[in-house]
DNA sequence: ATATTGATTCAT
DNA sequence: TGAATCAATATA
């Protein structure tokens, strides 16, 4: 089908690649009924330049998917609770891009399910990466599974046209590299994490 | 603004 | 074996 995203077009800088994956859609087929969303902020993480990223100091049994070719997925578990989602970019390098919010789409039931009651409004169910992966049911189980060729549950589909309004701004969360501006999202939409 | 969560990592 | 780190969230 028409959406099916190329894999050259992530085996780029995650510079180049995490402006493109806004507006793209991330689905999980979950045994309950499909999930889905648009991604709407990313953050590129660029590897051995990178001191932000988890692959700045080489590779370890956690960080491995990132060293897979592009279009693998990337999930590690943040602050000990949180599962957070990476799209592998470059070729074998240790790049990624973080999905950090989805605008919902399919299953939004389900989501509302999953965050709890403290999700209450739409704009709470994924915005954010420890939000999005629990809405869609994104775990470790998925870590290291191919995103593109329809082998695994998770799958990441092309945009039909570019957003509007895209800002770039610098990364959060981090206490390194806190200058580069390697976060991207979009503007006027409601489901971003934070501006 | 602040408490809190626990896997991963690196240094003893 | 243990302390420090951490790409965050929930609550107020």
């Amino acid at each position: 089908m028409a959406r099916r995203l190329a894999r050259r077009t992530l085996a780029d800088d995650p510079r180049t690649v995490a402006p493109r994956l806004l507006g793209c859609t991330l689905v999980h087929d979950h045994p309950d009924g499909v999930r889905s969303g648009v991604i709407v902020e990313v953050e590129a993480y660029a590897g051995a330049e990178d001191p932000a990223a988890h692959t700045f100091r080489g590779p370890t049994p956690r960080n491995a998917a990132m060293f897979g070719r592009a279009g693998t997925l990337y999930v590690y578990r943040s602050y000990g609770i949180h599962w957070c989602a990476n799209v592998v970019c470059g070729d074998q390098d240790g790049t990624a891009v973080l999905v950090r919010a989805l605008a919902p789409v399919d299953g939004v039931e389900a989501m509302h399910a999953a965050r709890g009651p403290a999700a209450r409004r739409a704009r709470d169910l994924a915005s954010g990466p420890g939000k999005l992966c629990q809405a869609l049911g994104i775990t470790g189980d998925h870590d290291g599974t191919d995103l593109l060729d329809g082998s695994g549950p998770v799958r990441l589909l092309d945009r039909r046209r570019p957003p509007e309004g895209v800002v770039r701004t610098t990364r959060i969360g981090i206490s390194v590299a806190v200058d580069e501006p390697w976060r991207w999202y979009v503007g006027g939409d409601p489901n971003v994490s934070r501006r």
